[in-house]
RNA sequence: GUGAUCGUAGCUCAAUUGGUUAGAGCGUCGGACUGUGGCUCCGAAGGCUGUGGGUUCAAGUCCCAUCGGUCACCCCA
């Protein structure tokens, strides 16, 4: 072995790539169901996107972006998130024009430069949407909603979802200042790291571990309890929307997300088959970001799933039992005379969307039922001299070992019927009817 | 960026106090009388023991470095 994927990065195996497949599959049902539609942005930005979007301050432009200079001296950047590329793109594309709010939902990998840990890597999918262009409370309901109802829909029960509200610019500097004059006047209960905090991230004062720490940040002023009449009415309105819908949540004065863009509601769903890292969803609000990619005051809200760590927590959760891989048909051939026929009728199978192969490897016949029966075959069709002359070929079902005889004329029907599959004429759809069988 | 731990065939693991041609199970491929799988039996291929130094008469086994995996911290999906 020569070579293996980079530090963190990792191949994606059919087993677990069908998975994933699934999971997106889904996520993109239901985002269309809820009127988000799909946006492909470049998987690499000019680095002042995240500069500005993220915050200078934060650990993402600190140490985890994967910036390079390319041929033409351009700063370009790795894109580690998806919603500042989705806001430059509404900016850029003037998306103010059209409709609002403008929905859209994105797929993808991205990219942070850390150590490697349980559900944790350098490339990671995520799967996301962004609401822009609305103020309204409903909406950030309706995106949590999504979020939930998506994860119950691949089979999640047990989830918890924390939510918070980070304020704004009116009260959030008020706020800040009365943190940091509480912790300084606790300076000394403080360990090293939260000493640091006081000036460079005073709401990570919340998150520190240590047992006297939280001591101290318990009776600490809450952000809560400080917004403002219009930030307090919207946290409201929001936690009254989840509540007519049912949803259970936890408010955590403490979660900060770690993007210097939030503003108002945040919020995060972990899961308990994680590790440390147990958040499969995060998002929140944004009511400044487009402005400062220079488009006009435009508020907005979204979330990102992590897939990889979705797919863990489905799979511990046994959620993945039912998804059926099993191919169809496998043309075994006795004897050279009749291969280029039952190459043929292969092409014929899968023109009627039965999935279909044959032996490459120069086989024997019993090998290529040890073949069949490995890969998880349905159905045999053995096709050789012999059959050519009388017409009929033999169907084995693998499962039960019966055998039928079958003019070869009439095998694609017979086996469409017997699969259950709509004939070949019927499944024929027009281009853009975005319909599957 | 910090810490802990690990690194032998595709996978899961063996290899007496350092001592001759590094083993097994599973998997892969082939065979067990001529056109039929799943069980059983037989056989084959496949490892410069992560890499590079060092100690020693002798290293998979000891030491150092490096790369990588795993887990945790920081932080996030």
């Amino acid at each position: 072995m020569q070579f293996k994927a980079p530090k963190g990065t990792t191949d994606i195996l059919p087993d677990v790539a069908r998975r994933w497949q699934y999971l997106e599959h889904k996520a993109i049902e239901l985002f269309s169901i809820y009127g988000y539609e799909p946006i492909v942005t470049p998987m690499f930005e000019h680095t002042e996107v995240f500069l500005r979007s993220i915050g200078i301050s934060t650990d993402i432009v600190q140490k985890e972006m994967y910036t390079f200079a390319d041929k033409g001296g351009r700063s370009l950047t790795l894109r580690p998130e998806g919603t500042a590329p989705v806001i430059r793109a509404y900016v850029d594309h003037n998306m103010n024009q059209l409709p609002q709010p403008v929905k859209l939902y994105y797929t993808g990998p991205m990219f942070r430069y850390e150590r490697p840990q349980a559900g944790r890597y350098r490339q990671f999918w995520q799967m996301g949407i962004e609401a822009i262009g609305s103020d309204d409370p409903a909406i950030d309901a309706e995106a949590i909603l999504l979020m939930i109802n998506y994860f119950k829909s691949v089979g999640l029960k047990e989830l918890t979802l924390y939510i918070n509200s980070m304020g704004c610019d009116e009260d959030r500097p008020v706020y800040i200042r009365l943190l940091k004059d509480y912790a300084e006047e606790n300076r000394e209960k403080l360990c090293r790291d939260c000493q640091k905090r006081i000036d460079l991230n005073p709401l990570r004062l919340f998150d520190c571990k240590e047992e006297s720490c939280q001591l101290v940040m318990k009776d600490a002023p809450k952000i809560i309890d400080y917004l403002d009449k219009e930030c307090k009415a919207h946290f409201n309105k929001v936690r009254q929307y989840l509540d007519t819908q049912g949803i259970a949540y936890i408010i955590k004065p403490e979660l900060v997300r770690g993007l210097d863009y939030y503003t108002k509601t945040t919020f995060e769903v972990v899961s308990p088959f994680l590790g440390a890292q147990n958040a499969i969803g995060g998002g929140g609000r944004y009511n400044k970001l487009v402005e400062e990619f220079g488009g006009p005051p435009t508020p907005g809200i979204g979330f990102a799933i992590g897939t990889e760590r979705l797919s863990i927590a489905v799979e511990r959760e046994g959620a993945f039992l039912s998804i059926d891989n099993k191919m169809d048909v496998f043309v075994a051939v006795p004897d050279e005379a009749a291969r280029s026929t039952a190459i043929n009728l292969l092409s014929a199978l899968r023109e009627a969307g039965i999935s279909s192969d044959l032996d490459y490897m120069g086989r024997s016949l019993k090998g290529q039922l040890k073949y069949a029966d490995k890969r998880g075959f349905k159905y045999t069709v053995f096709l050789g001299s012999r059959e050519l002359e009388s017409g009929e070929v033999v169907v084995k079902n693998m499962e039960t070992s019966e055998q039928l005889e079958v003019p070869l004329k009439e095998l694609v029907d017979k086996l469409s019927e017997i699969l259950g599959r709509p004939g070949a004429v019927a499944r024929v759809k027009g281009p853009g009817t975005g319909v599957q069988g």
